[in-house]
DNA sequence: ATTTTAAGTTAATATTTGCTAACTGTAAAG
DNA sequence: CTTTACAGTTAGCAAATATTAACTTAAAAT
């Protein structure tokens, strides 16, 4: 049972439960009865909530989704100069996914891959509006001759959850506790800057 | 049945087998009988090679990985200057990542959440002297003054592998074909040198 | 006060899974 | 020519899985 949702109803709990359960132990151990037993019910009661398995997974995906598409919005409608736009981008997406702890990224590459269309579908658009949004500000910051010529926008977009995505990697690999992100500011600025001398 | 792979003998096509289900479809779609039907024998004569699946698993793990160490000891090998060993190490990265169709990056993700102690010691072991030796050459960059100061080896050693598998993820999520990274060197510029004009 | 509904239980279903056992054919070894 | 080992088969088992059905109970609605 998890402690700190004691008061939440058990259709929320068993949301969580189900993130939880494929963030820290993979998909394989995505079953009622897992999901049941964190919660403190039967595996048949979560049918009472959901029609199937999958609608829980619907709803995880849409949940998490959501935040990340919000983090994005966020940053374009503090109407920031461009440079300092993409860096809040990216402190907003650091703050989702440490709120998140992680779920995000570990989401989008399971299912992605699940050979469920559904699930893809709702990630695919996801991504898609998620890198028009960003690559826009991009093409902005080009004109205004403050981001380099040579990149590829919306290559460049998707490496910024490519490089959330690799630090949930990094902290999964590493088997740490804490934050997942240490040094936001340093990514940030690794990103930005390069990691040789200027 | 895969055709290209005709001539192998069975073992060999149940361990490219194992390793293509899991990096198309998940996890999930790794069973006995998946395999078999890919190699084109029984679920049964599976265990006529291996004395379980997870003994495939550790099998593919093990291959994979193995390659992925040896292109950074080559990179090293070649005794460069250390920029372009830092760079070297990155192409022969991606190599390696075009020729295993992105399983390294996958393989990892999956199964260092997967419970198994067995298969976490072995990614985890890994990730540790990939991090040693690369974050060596960096602090060799520091010392040469190329490399920035402020940045911490080891964080961004782990860049490095977490790069590789952003793009791995991108190349999944826009369900693309052909090559994963479509301009290494693009790549490799924005780690080394950042994404706004100097 | 009675009925209805919500949310849980246990029990049972069909299917799938990992794996074993017993059998078969073939090809090499003796 | 016989034996043995290999690599496959089919059949089957026990456990796990997703889901449903039938029942219970407590609270909310009438």
């Amino acid at each position: 049972m998890i402690q700190t949702l004691e008061d939440l109803s058990t259709k929320e709990k068993i949301i969580l439960a189900g993130a939880e359960i494929i963030v820290k132990e993979g998909i394989r151990k995505f079953t009622a009865k897992n999901i049941g037993n964190k919660v403190g019910i039967t595996d048949a009661a979560i049918y009472k909530h959901f029609t199937s398995l999958d609608e829980i997974i619907v709803e995880i995906i849409n949940r998490y989704i959501s935040r990340c598409s919000q983090s994005v919005d966020r940053a374009i409608s503090m109407n920031l100069p461009t440079e300092e736009t993409l860096k809040q981008v990216m402190r907003e997406h650091i703050k989702v996914l440490e709120e998140t702890k992680g779920a995000v990224p570990i989401l989008c590459f399971e299912f992605s891959r699940s050979g469920n269309k559904k699930f893809f579908d709702i990630l695919h658009s996801f991504v898609e509006s998620y890198k028009e949004k960003l690559s826009k500000i991009l093409e902005t910051g080009q004109k205004e001759g403050i981001v380099r010529q040579d990149i590829d926008p919306k290559e460049t977009a998707m490496l910024f959850v490519g490089l959330i995505q690799a630090k949930v990697f990094a902290y999964i690999m590493e088997n740490r506790e804490g934050p997942i992100i240490k040094n936001p500011e340093e990514l940030i600025s690794e990103l930005f800057y390069g990691i040789m001398k200027r």
